[in-house]
RNA sequence: GCCGAAGUGGCGAAACGGCAGACGCACACGACUCAAAAUCGUGCGGGAAACCAUGAGGGUUCGAGUCCCUCCUUCGGCACCA
């Protein structure tokens, strides 16, 4: 059989009778969302990771389509980001068309390998009619207060313009090798932090995988502290926030961010201030990664005359700027306790600061820190009147003085911050907003969405890094919506997250041009039954997802709290060396070179037979060839069919066994053993040397979802109606499964003795009984006492004895 | 550094706290064949055996690949790549 031939042939049929085709609404059936993340179209086309988890997701969905649910499967694109710009750089080429090339492919390449998808529903979000309600989702984000235009740092290339992390290596530009520095720039962020509590605390009404849950959690890293105002010596103040104000009184020092305002305005009290403008200057060439948790050795510069006064006990203490203090990041400044925290400790050290210790323990090599002493009855020592309370009774009552005295207050703070949601790029879609001098920021008004990308001559960001839109006069400049003054457009772009983070709402209602999704539509599709995607994106990506949902929530927009009911994240497919496949290590393998040598089915089995769904998998060239070997065994079934429209008695327990396991290990998403369990059954066939066209049917519908193309194929060889497509998916029955007998393993002290047949209806006190007086464990007993008998129902015995 | 995940035969891997290695690959032998390929069949962790084996070391348990603690190694993420 030309598998390559037939597999087209069917591939051209499904699409010609929009087989996978989902309503919104269809009597009788339930709605299931099942979701694979969309791709970014690289040039590179589809790669082994994309199969993985398309086909593997295919199959669960074609099994839900067979179970009879109403299953919407839909596939689009996210086409904005950085390689298309790049590309179009390089090539002297339209992002647009270069983007419009590679979706060509990829949708080509998704139905190469018998994705079941309703493509009426297909979307792209470089495309007008999709950007128009990304745009019109960021003026609510406006209105609503949670967009707003902040300064921010970046990192910033002298010729190239504002770069992206992935862009500075090392401290230079990726593409000149220019120094780069960090600036401080007016970004619009979306305020995110806002909705950090509920991220959090509404996991608990999903069903993530739980390292998904974990990882998000810590990510949001919400924490409950107090913020603290700080005097300084002859005038000025500043903020701190602290998890841990019962060491309070263990203050000798304070650091703020190198950059804060607060330096520049006591420029003039600082007595080194050549010193201090040196570290800034160093500081601005480093990376936040860099100055942050990566860097160990943490460095600081004190602010010579600068005394702040620790508002407990009135005690002056030195001011130092540190790098490892991120401006953006809290209040952007912390207090010091070499005693109790490890950083500061080393801090003190290095610049010969005094430690006070104020909480019993042992501080003489390293800080008792809070995972020491939280929780274990520690008291206060050096503390005025809170010495001798426990820590967690000093936390309440420092915190009620200190507001009571007016300079603090409860507060949580996130880890997690705000969304900046501007790119000094052209790839992206225009942030709908226009300056005008009278009326500050003012949304485009609806009517005149979107606001379309203008074409440009040239897609490098500006040399005083502005996107390239800038350029553009005749765009840039319009007028008021407001008032009708002459007003100038916003030329930042929004990111690459921006159209992913709704793209799922839309797949609901594709094609409304008068919403971005209609109430009702989303109603019958969300929550997302399943959604499928990389590792990667269990942070970023899933959170700003989640936000985004919330605030259409919190509108009145979208019809739930929580989008995604079950996330679910594939493991990472790995070339023969055992790295991540990619162009750049020459470990690839080409999914289509892989179809025409073997056939898509052949590659849909072994990628979901390669190993656990979840673990990344290594390729091999021989898996694909054994599974082809199997397919072309279930073709040779042909050769010894029978006639029999009902289960014989010979497979009976065989096929029930199958179905169920098959049926289980898909819906856990173990499609591994799924697989084995179809294998099993072939080999119990061959051993029969017989299979009836009931039997014959059960495998095929069993198989069909990991292997489409060629059960249809046997499927319709035999005439057999309907389609295969059309059948209801086979179940098992329980009393099928149920042997008389079963082999148990009879122990004493955990060494195995002997095996014996007894009766699956045994209760324990027969099986104790038929076990121990069994002869061969009379004579390994050799007279010792029994002490005790545990029985495991089918599966042992174990006999303690002394 | 921080967060997350994973370490089991020659290889990919199975295994509700209960007989470690299902299923598959590779390999070996046999059948078919003049021969080879394909196909089918048998065997296949180590050890002569007692036994020893799930990255290393401890612990809980009648019983640990699985649960707890310490450590080692590898992979993913770390906010302007998406």
């Amino acid at each position: 059989m030309d598998y390559v031939q037939i597999e087209k042939k069917w591939q051209e049929i499904w699409e010609k009778e929009n087989r996978f085709v989902a309503p919104n609404n269809v009597e009788g059936k339930e709605n299931k969302y099942i979701l694979i993340e969309f791709p970014y179209p690289s040039g590179r086309g589809l790669h082994m990771g994309h199969c993985r988890s398309y086909t593997a997701i295919d199959a669960y969905a074609r099994k839900k389509r067979l179970e009879g649910y109403n299953v919407m499967f839909p596939f689009g694109t996210d086409a904005y980001g950085l390689e298309a710009e790049r590309t179009a750089i390089r090539e002297h080429k339209a992002p647009q068309e270069i983007v419009e090339r590679n979706i060509k492919t990829f949708q080509q390449q998704v139905r190469s390998i018998g994705m079941s998808i309703d493509w009426s529903r297909t979307i792209n979000t470089c495309d007008p009619e999709y950007y128009k309600w990304t745009q019109w989702q960021f003026i609510q984000f406006f209105k609503h207060g949670l967009a707003e235009k902040r300064e921010m740092t970046v990192n910033y290339c002298p010729n190239c313009g504002v770069l992206a992390n992935e862009e500075v290596e090392d401290g230079t530009c990726c593409q000149c090798h220019a120094e780069t520095t960090q600036k401080s720039k007016a970004q619009w962020v979306l305020k995110m932090t806002q909705y950090g509590e509920r991220l959090a605390d509404d996991l608990k009404d999903t069903d993530f995988m739980e390292h998904i849950k974990t990882s998000q959690i810590n990510w949001i890293g919400k924490s409950e502290g107090v913020e603290v105002e700080f005097q300084i010596v002859g005038g000025g103040k500043f903020s701190i926030f602290t998890t841990c104000i019962e060491t309070i009184y263990g203050i000798t020092f304070m650091v703020v961010a190198p950059e804060a305002k607060l330096v520049d305005e006591l420029k003039d009290r600082i007595e080194n201030w050549s010193e201090v403008e040196e570290y800034r200057r160093a500081t601005a060439k480093k990376s936040e990664f860099d100055r942050s948790e990566l860097n160990k050795d943490k460095t600081g510069c004190i602010l010579k005359g600068i005394k702040a006064i620790n508002p407990v006990n009135g005690k002056e203490v030195p001011v130092y700027i540190g790098d490892f203090v991120i401006a953006s990041y809290g209040t952007g400044a912390v207090m010091a306790v070499p005693t109790h925290d490890q950083r500061d400790y080393e801090f003190a050290d290095k610049y010969g600061i005094e430690k006070i210790q104020v909480i019993e323990g042992d501080v003489s090599e390293k800080a008792l820190e809070k995972y020491d002493y939280l929780g274990k009855g520690c008291k206060l020592i050096n503390s005025e009147e809170f010495s001798g309370l426990t820590v967690e009774e000093a936390k309440k009552q420092i915190t009620e003085k200190l507001v009571k005295l007016g300079v603090a207050e409860k507060k949580l703070n996130f880890k997690m911050r705000d969304w900046i949601f501007s790119r000094q790029r052209y790839w992206g879609e225009p942030i709908p907003m226009i300056h005008c001098e009278h009326c500050g920021w003012v949304p485009v008004p609806d009517d005149q969405l979107p606001v379309h990308l203008p074409k440009v001559e040239s897609y490098e960001p500006t040399k005083d890094g502005e996107s390239p839109l800038s350029l553009i006069e005749d765009w840039v400049a319009t007028t008021c919506p407001h008032c009708g003054a002459p007003a100038r457009r916003e030329t930042d772009t929004m990111p690459g997250w921006a159209g992913s983070s709704w793209y799922f709402m839309r797949y609901c209602d594709a094609n409304n041009s008068n919403e971005f999704a209609s109430k009702e539509a989303l109603s019958q599709w969300l929550p997302i039954d399943l959604y499928n995607g990389g590792n990667e994106h269990t942070t970023r990506h899933l959170l700003y997802a989640r936000f985004w949902n919330k605030f259409l929530y919190d509108i009145g927009l979208s019809p739930v709290n929580e989008p995604f009911k079950r996330r679910i994240s594939q493991g990472l497919i790995l070339g023969s060396d055992g790295k991540k496949m990619s162009k750049s290590s020459g470990n690839g393998v080409d999914p289509l070179e892989v179809i025409s040598n073997y056939s898509a089915d052949a590659l849909r089995l072994w990628m979901s037979f390669i190993g656990d769904y979840f673990e990344s998998a290594v390729w091999n060239d021989d898996g694909v060839k054994a599974c082809h070997k199997f397919l072309t065994r279930v073709e040779r079934l042909q050769d010894i069919l029978v006639d029999g429209d009902e289960i014989s008695k010979d497979l009976e327990v065989a096929i029930h066994t199958a179905i169920k396991k098959v049926s289980q290990d898909m819906d856990n998403i173990k499609f591994n053993t799924a697989i084995s369990a179809l294998m099993i059954l072939l080999n119990e066939i061959n051993k029969v040397g017989k299979i009836n066209h009931a039997e014959y049917k059960t495998l095929l519908t069993l198989l069909n979802p990991f292997a489409p193309h060629l059960t249809e194929e046997l499927w319709t060889i035999q005439g057999y109606a309907p389609r295969i497509c059309d059948m209801k998916w086979p179940t098992w029955n329980e009393e099928k499964l149920v042997k008389d007998e079963i082999e148990y393993a009879i122990q004493i002290n955990n060494k195995i003795i002997t095996r014996e047949n007894f009766s699956t209806t045994a209760t324990d006190k027969e099986l104790e009984e038929l076990s121990t007086t069994n002869p061969k464990v009379l004579e390994s007993l050799n007279g010792k006492q029994i002490v005790k008998v545990i029985v495991i129902k089918n599966r042992l015995i174990n006999i303690i004895a002394k």
